[in-house]
DNA sequence: ATTCTACAGTAACATTTATCACAGAAGATT
DNA sequence: AATCTTCTGTGATAAATGTTACTGTAGAAT
């Protein structure tokens, strides 16, 4: 099978992708499905297996301020931690792509931790690079200016869809950037007379 | 004995304490002392038995933000994890009341998880609070404006030394803000108009 | 007491970002 | 084709923040 855990999770040894075959449960969910919302309470540690999701942090007047995404091979560090000490979530999770996630319950994922070096060894690694990730949000928020962070962020974009074409809104990025429309599309017109993108209809490439 | 590991880190059972002990070698530093840099490699995870510690997220351009403290009875999620990976610090670490540290080599580390109970859940927590805390300070600079963020740090501050003074220049408070000193200034003032604070020289009296 | 230095206050101005207002273009709907 | 809706561009203006410049003051050093 082509698209086994096995190759998504290359790192996992056979036993542990056995015992997760067992344990887990594999849903499918659709672009636009909130997967998860600030403060419900969570019981399960999701695998990503295909597809894509949007991870946010929620303001209290309805902000979506984009933290990182999930890929196929990745989990949410976040889930992961709440789900151990069962506490509320801290984020939101939107579907992007399409998604199969694995998902597992709170009581495996415990215990594995314990059973499986392999395991122990990617949920470590997952606490790291997401953690990696959050500072960089915070770098670019403390340090930079919106100009530097839209290029970020469209660089992020093109990063996490392997492709050079950004296909949102202006109003969009805007609410993942916590800022208005109208400085979105001014810099982005800046970036396209510097060369830097062409500007469509939904749709933004980029040049560089 | 007063200062035992035991009373600090009530969670740890009595053979984590005992290997602690056995392990471990306890350090002090002085208030000033910068224990890590960004960039630096890390060989060990720091418990902290007293004191005080700042964790800060550097700047290019030589910001210092704060991100946050450290206290008995807690560790660096930070170092934590790169010890494990033997990461480089994302991370700058300066204490600002003289600290004891009881510092564990990374093969311990990574060696109890496995081993202790208490200290999977300890590590588990660590990452959870952490991670939390730079959530918040996400919020912080995502959502709010300035005069919010400086009331947030001040709180903050007084509830990290359990006293309503914060004794610190308007500089100082601006470079863990990354913004200018006269911006603070300014703040402060309309605080204090406010009935908020009582300005002194290197000192801001909390009066709510 | 005099001098020096770090700290604090504040005005004036520049820059960045946010908001308001409106117009035109691209698609979708009828 | 006519109408509607959404998206984009842009000017005018406001508000927040950053910068420059200067002043005064408290405490340390001489």
């Amino acid at each position: 099978m082509q698209n086994s855990l096995k190759n998504i999770f290359p790192n996992f040894s056979n036993e542990l992708i056995e015992t997760i075959e067992k344990n887990g449960t594999l849903q499918d969910f659709e672009a636009g499905t909130i997967l998860m919302r600030t403060g419900q309470y969570i019981k399960n540690t999701a695998l990503i297996t295909k597809g894509k999701i949007k991870i946010y942090r929620e303001g209290e007047d309805g902000g979506e301020f984009l933290l990182y995404y999930l890929q196929p091979g990745q989990a949410c560090a976040i889930s992961m931690i709440c789900t151990v000490k069962s506490e509320k979530s801290q984020i939101m999770a939107k579907v992007v792509e399409d998604v199969s996630v694995m998902m597992i319950p709170l009581q495996s994922m415990d215990k594995w931790m314990m059973e499986h070096r392999s395991w122990y060894e990617f949920v470590i690694e997952t606490y790291r690079s997401r953690f990696e990730e959050v500072l960089e949000v915070v770098d670019n928020i403390a340090f930079r200016s919106m100009d530097e962070r839209l290029e970020f962020y469209l660089k992020r974009h093109s990063d996490a869809c392997g492709c050079s074409e950004v296909n949102l809104s202006h109003q969009e990025i805007a609410t993942e950037l916590n800022t208005s429309r109208e400085v979105v599309s001014r810099l982005l017109k800046k970036m396209e007379q510097r060369g830097l993108v062409k500007l469509n209809r939904n749709q933004i490439e980029l040049l560089k």
